[in-house]
DNA sequence: ATTACTAAGCAACGAGTAG
DNA sequence: TCTACTCGTTGCTTAGTAA
């Protein structure tokens, strides 16, 4: 059983928001659209943090990729690098995208039978209990989506399931998603998680519910539904 | 000669990137549509610092009024602060923005004769000459734009050109823009300045160019002209 | 003008713990 | 469980200075 951790953010360090001060001044002072001849005193004067500050913050921007260098005419030049492009339109998106109403296509896989085994754990089931105002059935259906289910439901307001530790192992944490699965006109209200350590990748939804789906829907591995986010159940 | 200090950037501490980890991970989670309830210890385990840390941040997210914070029924809950989403509007506006091709209208006024004093000020000149590649008429040509000029500009890369001390007296830095001016038919190249210490708002644009604008154009106070950013000159 | 070093001060961090 | 306190340590920031 080897579970892998997702990465709910990126790797520290190279996150962009580390190295925010940088990034955004450089993006306000045109550095998104090429390089900028920027001084660490200016920048620092920008900042409002010394010139020695501004510079040590310009060179571990550069070191951990987020921002380019290069020399020119009149001292060093700098711009926001793809990689950190990459992450700020993540982001971006995330801000500007109106929530979208998507119906994910899956197909019903089996599990390996843990979903239960987290379910029973107090520390989980209490707390699922508290958020969503239902007993979950001890079982997990599980989906294989079309597509990363994960960047669908993230833009969604999401219901954290804090991890815990009892005696010396230690539970991540859940982000839960209230849902709506179809199976031709039949529709189930439940709700997908996307625990911090898992077996799976982001393409697998894991869903629960008060009741087993899969007896309600009389499904079986294999057979196709449709999965949407919603704000709430209920 | 009161001089206004020009706000490149928000007010320290009231900026949303000073907290950018906090303000993203609440976006990531879905806190710009509502409230998320999320503990110290979750933030902290997505964020890799300790509870404590993470619920340092997230008050303090919240005295800079960047996160706005309630108590749900399973404890606190948090969502981006109206305040801070404007903060990420005029940044995702600059990211997501194509550069505008804006003839901004513009009314030629009359300035106060400061503009030569500077630009004879080898701190600042000799920067001209090695940015721009010309020396610049001692006089600057000021326009008062229809609408807010310098948010119009700053969508552009800037050329900074930096501050520096004389003695006992500081000299701040300058953003400058190549830009073109239009009278009629008539075109001319020539540069944006946006002081960081300046006597106007960010509505009043000043020129340089190697020659008198006013004389070669045959303008003077009144005149009605176009001027456009570009992305260089010659 | 710039970047980058060192030393001293201070703010932020994590561990432990109380409420 | 949570938040929030203290305390010792770490690491960042600044001033001064060199190159």
């Amino acid at each position: 059983m080897v579970a892998l951790k997702r990465k709910f953010l990126d790797e520290s360090g190279k996150r962009w928001f580390d190295h925010a001060d940088v990034v955004v001044a450089l993006v306000e002072f045109g550095g998104l659209h090429g390089y900028v001849r920027i001084s660490g005193s200016s920048l620092g004067s920008m900042l409002e943090v010394s010139q020695q500050a501004a510079s040590r913050k310009l060179s571990r921007a550069v070191e951990a990729g987020l921002v380019d260098k290069r020399t020119g005419s009149a001292g060093f030049e700098y711009t926001v690098s793809e990689f950190a492009r990459g992450q700020l339109r993540r982001f971006l998106n995330l801000f500007t995208a109106p929530l979208p109403r998507v119906e994910l296509g899956a197909t019903v896989v089996s599990g390996v039978g843990e979903g239960r085994f987290f379910l029973e754990l107090r520390g989980y089931g209490r707390q699922f209990e508290l958020i969503y105002g239902f007993k979950p059935y001890l079982g997990t259906l599980n989906l294989k989506a079309d597509q990363n289910a994960f960047d669908v439901f993230r833009m969604y307001p999401s219901k954290i399931v804090n991890g815990f530790r009892t005696g010396n192992r230690r539970f991540g944490l859940v982000l839960t998603y209230p849902a709506i699965l179809r199976l031709g006109s039949q529709v189930v209200e439940c709700v997908a998680l996307f625990p911090e350590y898992s077996r799976y990748g982001d393409d697998v939804v894991e869903l629960i519910a008060p009741f087993s789906i899969k007896k309600k829907l009389g499904i079986a591995d294999g057979t196709r539904v449709l999965v949407t986010p919603v704000l709430s159940v209920g």
